[in-house]
DNA sequence: AGCACGCCGACT
DNA sequence: GTCGGCGTGCTC
């Protein structure tokens, strides 16, 4: 005969005032079957139905003052959140300033109640197909965290390094019966992977998070991911919350790729969750990257990470800075190139021209509805960049004239113009809507735009990076270290005997380039950041809200040890205002916890979307990759 | 989120 | 007098 006993009960809910457990007496007809992690009914508040809440712990008492409901029902058996997820969510709440029940959310798929009913379990049948590699590498010979950017194997694409590095990593965990997770920032990694694994015989093992999944397709494998088989769990940020219970390595592709950062709540980079799963889970943890990210230079410097001595192959990489977009340099590389294979092109933008101005006195063009700056997409139609609407008449704000000229050529122009001075090749056009993905290596001129490049089988003769110029002086804080990150995957696409050139940049760091020195560049771009006190030096927290509920935050915040205001400015586009402040890693679970607190501060100003629900009166952005 | 309680304006 | 507006506050 057991004591009566306690459920702490929490709610997948984002609201800040429902961010604590609740807890409910357990009644004897239930007591053997109350489990931590199921989700069970209880009744809340006035409501007249019960709602739903995870279990996340089991006490002999409770500490609240009243009298306690209790626990109406279990609605599924099945324990759908694990231990270790429950200490994710609650590790990542507090770190970032978010409630638990909106990262158990994100960590638990709505229950489908016929996909839970009909599951039977799955019998583990899959064969590992021994790796010819495998025998060579005991476990112990890897870092228990492990950075890798070293570059890429010039043979076959589909074996570039990276991916190779990713089959063997898997094949070892899978042979010790523990399992991957394969973090990606976007589909088309997704897809690439599916076929190298697929080559490598280890389809029977993937579990894919594929983003386009129903909500049953997400709850079945979600219900895959706890069945205790080995298995690669593949996908982009939500896999990071997979239940596995044998989590043996966590592997992060391409950190700096803007396709980590979660745009809408709860506002996560990839490169957080991992970090935070792996010191609960104690697994390995391997970022592969071709261009090292100042952000993991920074935790390979604190020892957090280790850099894999990878003897890597340098790719053959010219420059050039003399002014012409399309320079001798460009053309003989292009033309040498159409001798042997494809060609690739990567260009700043898609469309035909990336902006229009007056072309009596140069001011930038407008958009006659909303004064967006104008661009020309690939029909060659004058489209606003804010509001999407055509333009047909345009007359200068400034002086009048209906005379424009076209900015800087995109995609489209480019390719009008390859046309032009290479008659007769084949033409292939490549931006993030349009564009195969895979490709022969027969002679043509692929032109594309960062991330959208056609992978060729053979691997591209040439890599031509135009538009260098553009790139580097963008108007972010990140500019020259997405560029270089950019460049890299392109060059990374190159066969072994394919030259690359890089067109508008200095000679000095077009040296740097060319001979291939990414931890140097990494290194610079890290001290830069520590000189201007900017991420990933010390963390950066973006609030927005009304102005008046700002100015409190602000001063609580400014008592905190090391924290910056960087200043109050209004956004032009809600009418809402946002503050910045940085602060220092050792501030940050301070800086967190007030921030909470003041989320829920009862004498903030109600807010109201269009439809006329509440909305949340601040919005707190902890480390979002996007605000600088 | 729900849902009730509460304290002010115009109605059979 | 009381019906009902939605501002305020709580939910184990």
């Amino acid at each position: 005969m057991s004591i009566a006993q306690v459920a702490r009960v929490a709610f997948d809910s984002a609201l800040p005032q429902l961010d604590r457990f609740f807890d409910y007496q357990i009644p004897d007809e239930l007591a053997d079957s109350v489990r931590v992690g199921q989700l069970v009914e209880v009744p809340f508040g006035r409501s007249a139905k019960n709602r739903t809440g995870f279990v996340v712990e089991i006490a002999e008492s409770s500490s609240f003052g009243g009298e306690l409901s209790a626990v109406a029902s279990v609605v599924s058996e099945r324990v759908l959140v694990t231990p270790k997820i429950l200490e994710l969510c609650q590790t990542l709440a507090a770190r970032q300033a978010l409630s638990f029940g909106e990262l158990l959310k994100v960590a638990c798929p709505d229950r489908m109640v016929r996909v839970d009913k009909s599951w039977t379990g799955e019998e583990y049948r899959a064969e590992l197909v021994p790796f010819h590699e495998h025998e060579q590498l005991a476990a112990h010979q890897l870092a228990s965290i492990s950075v890798m950017p070293g570059f890429v194997e010039h043979n076959s694409v589909l074996e570039s390094r990276w991916l190779h590095e990713v089959v063997r990593l898997c094949h070892l965990m899978l042979s010790e019966s523990q399992s991957v997770i394969v973090c990606v920032p976007d589909f088309r990694d997704v897809e690439r992977l599916q076929l190298v694994f697929e080559k490598a015989n280890l389809s029977e093992f993937i579990n894919s998070y594929d983003t386009n999944a129903t909500k049953s397709e997400q709850f079945a494998r979600h219900l895959r991911a706890l069945e205790s088989h080995p298995q690669i769990v593949l996908g982009s940020r939500s896999a990071l919350y997979s239940p596995l219970s044998n989590l043996g390595a966590i592997v992060l592709w391409d950190e700096g790729d803007e396709g980590h950062q979660d745009e809408g709540s709860p506002y996560l980079h990839s490169r957080d969750v991992a970090l935070v799963r792996q010191s609960i889970e104690d697994c390995q943890l391997v970022f592969l990257q071709h261009a090292k990210s100042a952000t993991v230079k920074r935790l390979e410097t604190l020892g957090y990470l280790q850099a894999q001595t990878q003897k890597s192959v340098r790719p053959n990489v010219a420059f050039s800075s003399d002014g012409f977009r399309v320079d001798s340099l460009a053309h003989r590389v292009i033309k040498e190139g159409l001798k042997t294979g494809a060609v690739l092109v990567q260009v700043a933008a898609k469309g035909s021209s990336t902006s229009i101005s007056c072309s009596d006195c140069g001011k930038r063009s407008a958009c006659g509805f909303c004064n967006g700056p104008l661009w020309e997409n690939s029909k060659q139609q004058v489209v606003c960049r804010v509001c999407s609407g055509f333009n047909l008449n345009i007359t200068c704000r400034d002086c009048n004239s209906q005379k424009v000229k076209r900015g800087r050529a995109g995609t489209s122009r480019t390719l009008q113009e390859f046309g032009k001075s290479f008659p007769g090749v084949r033409l292939i056009e490549a931006t993030g809507e349009s564009g195969v993905m895979f490709l022969k290596g027969e002679p043509a001129i692929v032109v594309s735009t960062a991330g959208a490049e056609p992978i060729c089988e053979s691997g591209y003769s040439a890599v031509v990076i135009l538009d260098a110029d553009l790139e580097l002086s963008r108007d972010h804080l990140d500019a020259t270290e997405q560029a270089i990150r950019k460049w890299a995957n392109a060059l990374s696409l190159l066969s072994g005997d394919g030259k690359g050139a890089i067109i508008g940049v200095s000679p000095e760091f077009g040296q740097a380039l060319s001979l291939w020195q990414v931890d140097e560049l990494a290194a610079k771009l890290l001290n830069e950041r520590i000189e201007l006190g900017f991420p990933p030096a010390v963390r950066l927290v973006s609030i927005s809200g009304a102005r008046e509920d700002l100015q409190p935050v602000k001063t609580v915040l400014e008592q905190v040890e090391g924290v910056r205001i960087l200043g109050i400015s209004s956004l032009e586009t809600s009418g809402d205002s946002r503050l910045l402040a940085t602060y220092p890693y050792s501030s940050g679970a301070q800086v967190a916890k007030l921030l909470r607190s003041a989320a829920i501060a009862p004498a903030l100003s109600k807010r109201y979307t269009k439809s006329g629900r509440i909305q949340r009166p601040l919005t707190i952005k902890m480390d979002d990759a996007k605000v600088l």
